[in-house]
DNA sequence: ATGTGGGTAAACTGGTCGGTGTACTTATAT
DNA sequence: ATATAAGTACACCGACCAGTTTACCCACAT
């Protein structure tokens, strides 16, 4: 009565939210298909109606997550815009992915997974391989002349491995999210060791 | 008669190796005690008289392995040898440990048990804190004169950065292990990184 | 010869978990 | 009004697991 009933989808969303909750916090094989039933607000043989086992709620999650991922790391070379200021805005679509806890607790959920089964996730792992965008952008720019780089792909993975290194593992190893001062100048660093390397 | 008994310290070694193998395929909490005592070879009780329960196991053997990572890595500065080889030979020392299955199984168990639980391996973390030993070899080459670093900690995260980005955690992500002759080259790129950001 | 201690084999305890069956309660659409 | 579908509450099954208990074996030192 005071509550208008919710309606399929929401109840699929909420199952979803407490599944994320309940892996993000356990892991997979730790994960209790009654707690998640519990947090969703839905009976445990609700969850079944939607989802036929917990190997399939679970990849449904991944693919979900991948996906928002995927969404922040369109990037494009814009030719005339200093390319200094370019490779910072990478960088920094790349730190706001790092300084989100939703996306920082899935990408815990996904590497505990990864590590125990690396098949699992091959598929995904490779429909979403970044490095191409970033690989794209260097070449353009050396084709533009602003950047000289025998190698884009390479300088891709420094980039990467370099903003990765010192914000994306060590938070997954435990240590507190980067403050945006912190990752300010993390990425300024990483942009100098690259024009240092690459500039014309 | 044909097999002389073995005496306790094979014993243990054996339970140890079993647990690592099933650790290393299964995970902490998919591992089986009833396996492990399997391919130890011995009694579950036997495994139960020298480990008093699993995580005590797990410990032990975490402790065992991390030696053997931190044991491979003492490097120190050398006055009057070339900067450049003095960093190419500390990026092999890093490429024997990640070309070593041995040590790459291990931590991908170490990771998994991070992930789930950040707290239960921090101390261990600290103890074998290698960037430090980086850090020192840059701080005593800038002042030798031979490397011109403003922050040698970051400089030493850096360098890190740049090799495991390109040969440890594309491995730890399922991908085969890296060639000798690949390592080399990537050891090489990184060099050359740091010597044109900070060669004097 | 004998008793002691390392080792074995297998049953057992108490508990959790994924998944199912079932009988019941809404809510909506016709 | 009533049929259909969504959702709930809850007991239940079979499997597995950490850890214990018990009864037994055998080597060897005294």
């Amino acid at each position: 009565m005071s509550e208008v009933a919710e309606n399929s989808v929401d109840k699929r969303d909420s199952i979803l939210q407490g599944a994320f909750d309940e892996f993000c916090e356990n892991g997979f094989l730790a994960a209790s298909m009654d707690r998640i039933s519990k947090r969703a607000g839905a009976s445990k043989r609700t969850v079944y109606r939607y989802f036929e086992s917990k190997e399939v709620l679970f990849q449904t999650l991944m693919l979900r997550q991948w996906r928002v991922i995927a969404d922040n790391l369109k990037v494009s070379y814009q030719p005339g815009m200093d390319i200094r200021e370019q490779l910072i805005e990478m960088g920094r679509a790349q730190a706001r992915l790092y300084t989100s806890p939703e996306v920082m607790n899935a990408n815990k959920m996904l590497m505990t997974e990864i590590l125990r089964d690396p098949e699992l996730v091959r598929e995904i792992q490779n429909e979403v391989d970044y490095t191409a965008s970033f690989e794209q952008l260097f070449k353009e720019a050396a084709a533009d002349g602003v950047l000289t780089i025998p190698n884009p792909r390479q300088a891709a993975e420094e980039f990467i491995s370099l903003l990765k290194g010192k914000a994306f593992w060590p938070f997954m190893l435990g240590a507190p999210l980067v403050s945006p001062d912190e990752m300010d100048a993390m990425i300024d660093q990483s942009v100098d060791m690259m024009m240092n390397q690459y500039g014309a």
